[in-house]
DNA sequence: TTTT
DNA sequence: TTTT
């Protein structure tokens, strides 16, 4: 009824940017938040890694400017899917469904890997996208593949 | 380093208070929030189901006066767990520590089932909560001992 | 930046609607939210009282479903207005703009007095609207022209 | 009944140490937040100027830390005080009181006029403080007083 | 599997 | 496994 999250953290790792069959574009990567406090007196100050999706004209933003390491608030809601792994168990996958992301370190401009066709892929259909939902090697150490489930993104996760 | 979630929705279930084995009460319900939209055109009504985590005092009074169906905002930090199940992989377990809880909607007074013996235990150790460790059928619909984690909660997940 | 406020607390008194010169619907209404404490060992609950406003769609609905007592969340932006009072001196307004209002205590159906017809006057112009704004004695009394500042609703208003 | 506030945005002057008769430590700052948009097709950028309160050991850290210009973040809650101006007239004032304030742009270390003597005055009273409260020119610019009210800050202000 |  |  009301659900409402605001996380500042680092990006683990680069975002990656993919495309649903019906071509709309859709951002993951990982938060993570360092913890208030150090808990059992430990010496290593401890994170929550935090899994943020972003759609549409948000996730080609992000995935344009964002890279690993970079100091980010993003604002959304807490969503809860579940999916039956390949042993027939039913797994539960949280996420934040971003729609407000503020990069709170400036880069230095665009991606320099991969141009800036993707960038501008707007709301219509690039078919530059389906590749990323190749087979390459790349895909095989995606966390979202890893999980068991055999299709990771599809347009029935739209959440609007 | 900035972590906060704010939720409003009804519990799927009563909330179960336990004690860890240094006697520091836990309670742990379901919030079921629904989604301002249904996705693909579907008629039914969807939710999240969110796992919230209280402590101390909170917990006591979480336990004593919230109830399955009832309204309640929950107020608090997002945390991931993880740990690896029976057969040696890594589950993740994401949970809201709740750190303010409101009740919506007025109750009509105590736990009627239970007494008021676990609601004030305070900080002491109380006997009674190691026997909702034990191995009851109402264990095995556990969620959280389904996952196969041998040991649900112990003194390290303490949060403060 | 990011400027984010949710809130849950009881109306102070029945929503008030109007519409800009340009017909655009606007909702005000104060939510009493008690503070945590009471400072000084007072024995009297305390309040914060912050002043809501809602526009469009979202001002029709409070407008039509909010009453004075009634329990509700919002969720929203801070805004800080300023404008010159009468006596020259610069005043200024803080207010929530909210994009989400919760009504967390069900109502009974319409509102009883004023009908139906504010309710959907949707986007257009309602010619209704505008005796709102006439000089009777209820208007005496409302906070927003109280502080000295002519018109108190303007199109220049709008948040979106 | 719930009440928090979230906001990142920049300092706009230096923050400002006081101390409570009792010698209590309040540091007081507004933050400039950009708002998500331009009204009315303008130019400029627009931002709300929005007045934060610290209390105690925050208090010391933001005044030892924070400077003008700045990119903070800040979570805590909406504060509405009133007080009779000179004139006999009602002032509202809005504050956030934060409980938690993050800096998202690292310093070059401490404050460099003033020293640290401030700085750790912790709980007890530093004579210090109440030389802020003198009628110095610099104390005429100052928004909090220039509001009419004789005494800004007294312990029946202490939130907790 | 994790960021500074 | 889910709440109204």
């Amino acid at each position: 009824m009301l659900n409402r999250v605001i996380l500042i953290g680092r990006l683990t790792r680069d975002p990656e940017l993919r495309y649903t069959p019906a071509g709309v574009a859709v951002t993951q990567f990982t938060l993570a938040v360092d913890r208030p406090f150090t808990s059992g007196g430990s010496k290593e100050r401890e994170a929550d890694f935090i899994n943020i999706v972003t759609w549409r004209q948000l996730a080609e933003t992000c995935a344009n400017y964002l890279r690993k390491g970079r100091l980010t608030a993003v604002e959304g809601r807490i969503q809860v899917r579940n999916y039956d792994n390949n042993e027939g168990k039913r797994v539960y996958v949280t996420e934040i469904i971003a729609d407000n992301v503020r990069f709170l370190e400036s880069s230095g401009g665009n991606r320099e890997e991969g141009g800036s066709s993707n960038v501008n892929a707007g709301g219509g259909y690039s078919g530059g996208g389906s590749s990323n939902r190749g087979g390459g090697s790349r895909e095989q150490q995606d966390p979202f593949i890893d999980d068991g489930k055999p299709i990771d993104i599809s347009d029935d996760d739209l959440p609007f």
